[in-house]
DNA sequence: CCAGTGAATGTTTACGTAAACATTCATTCG
DNA sequence: CGAATGAATGTTTACGTAAACATTCACTGG
């Protein structure tokens, strides 16, 4: 900054209004000065700008290393917002989702530029893991439940699940099976109550809980038994991988979707419309939900917002192939 | 720092010392000064850090925003690599793949807290963009060729993709279409070039090129094509999506996989097995290639290595059982 | 017993920036 | 015409850390 000072005749302090594009610079001054830069090819340092300023401008995310698309395409949405209001994403991978790793990732995170952080993570993770978490910083948790004790922002876990098992019930099934997610993830727990209490709602008995790990093969797997469920004329499955598993494993035993299995994801992921048949789903706005984690650290830096909380996102069915009436008997 | 030093009755320069953990203090002082900074929830200060020390243990990776699954999966490969040698991953998204967006993320990478950049971006765009770099600044590009220009380090596109064919061709089809992914994609273009290749090589001519855009819809509508043309007995799809719309379009039209026709996809992606029938694909290592662009400019921060080349990530192929011998005439 | 040695710790300084305050100087107005 | 005004620019300082150098002091060997 001093180089570009002394090529054009100023002072640093005028190149930095320059450089930060403050007012009370004559014109030509400010050209002199950009000449200046250019010619030195000056950047300024972010580091000294942070210390300085005391802020990095950037927002630190947790999530899991091999996560999963949905989480994949909430940290999408997450960095888009953030560059859209000048700030940088920070990543910090946890390898395997045990609480050693996620309090590693947390006090590393205490030595890390960042002056917020969003955390994608199940909540039992989080609890043990916050307190190393140095006060002040803003946090806001997406895809947990938790609302108690932070801000959090999600999908309508509860209101697709169940708009899936209303659809189901709708197109005349007696029960819907679920084909449920691990047990440790928040998101499959929710969505399994939702699916057992609109069932109970309508005085249908929910059949056994099926239990896969989101992954098409665990969705394969549980199909198999399915399929030789006499009485199982619908499943809703927590996810579209899993879906796609159990398409196959229908297929394989030969009974016809939707002719005589009805099939509902969760996710609507972008494959799912070119399934075998096309997946009827329930689409989730991870975008929205990128974007609202954004807003919600940003307004608590701002301080405009404080205190905890839910955000639901809603969601939305999106009625393809995969369902139908059930057959007549 | 002071206030922890007062209190622990020592120096600042011993608390630095403690908190990097460097020689040449007593176990009685270190355990003091540790005792001061756990009472007064010190943290380092990464901004003074990174001005004082000149470096950021930050790198930068640029890449589309919503961005395709390869992409993401060596994001998440450099990001545990990366933390695993202590460094931070910052996202520079990038909205939509234009030449201003671009340049846009370069220049605000300028001001960016990075040591280094890993670039996963169409070197097309690249070219024009990098010239606003800062200077000194390490650079891997994956996922490109300009091998001459810069370190690159990508799957072997063209390794993979003549391995596809030539599977097909030992089965005994005669020849093989290829449902190309989007012309600007070098991806594509490489994969597009091996196929003729393999096939001339071979004796056999190229039948027309059919073009998709990576979606399983587009191969979804190129399958419907594909479905009349009377002499198609095996296809290559540039990836795994396109194949899934392939394989419903297939199905649609009352063609048999493997029988009738045959098809393979690249990628490998997890759902692959799970397809109708399970894919017979090309499995792409983008752990390694994440791996090996942290590798890459870790190597030339520390000066050990320079200049450009390209460093080949083999592929494999996975039979399953989308692909079999053609059906006699 | 004293000079010499080396480990433990302290002091000074600079990293690059921007806020706060100070100065200059052309203009305006009574 | 001189004081007052305010825009443009300059000077000083502090942000938190760690490298370089300085000091202290207990202990060793001659």
């Amino acid at each position: 900054m001093g180089d570009v000072a002394r090529l054009a005749g100023v002072s640093a302090q005028t190149v930095s209004r320059v450089s930060n594009g403050f007012p009370g610079v004559t014109e030509e001054t400010r050209r002199q000065v950009l000449a200046a830069m250019r010619e030195l090819g000056y950047r300024p340092n972010s580091a000294a700008r942070a210390l300085r300023r005391g802020e990095f401008r950037t927002l630190g995310v947790i999530t899991f290393s091999l996560s999963t698309m949905g989480n994949m395409r909430t940290l999408d949405a997450i960095a888009t917002s953030a560059a859209r209001e000048g700030y940088a994403v920070t990543l910090l991978p946890v390898a395997v989702p045990t609480q050693d790793e996620v309090n590693g990732a947390f006090s590393r995170l205490g030595e890390l530029a960042v002056d917020a952080v969003i955390v994608i993570l199940e909540t039992h993770l989080l609890d043990a893991a916050t307190v190393s978490l140095p006060p002040g910083v803003p946090v806001v948790v997406a895809d947990s439940d938790a609302g108690d004790r932070y801000t959090v922002v999600d999908t309508d876990q509860a209101g697709g699940a169940r708009e899936a098992v209303r659809h189901l019930l709708d197109l005349g099934h007696g029960t819907v099976w679920h084909l449920a997610g691990p047990e440790d993830s928040f998101a499959a727990q929710r969505r399994t109550n939702a699916w057992r209490e609109t069932l109970t709602a309508a005085g249908r008995t929910p059949p056994p809980l099926v239990r896969g790990d989101w992954s098409a093969d665990s969705g394969y797997r549980a199909g198999l038994r399915l399929a030789d469920e006499p009485g199982c004329t619908a499943v809703f499955a927590a996810n579209d991988q899993m879906a796609l598993g159990l398409l196959r494993a229908l297929h394989e035993r030969g009974r016809l979707v939707p002719e005589e299995v009805s099939v509902i994801g969760f996710d609507d992921i972008p494959e799912a419309s070119s399934f075998l048949p096309p997946l009827t789903t329930i689409h989730q706005d991870f975008a929205e939900v990128g974007r609202l984690c954004v807003e919600g650290v940003l307004g608590k830096m701002r301080r405009e917002t404080s205190g905890h909380g839910t955000t639901l996102v809603p969601t939305r069915l999106v009625r393809r192939h995969s369902t139908a009436p059930p057959p007549n008997r």
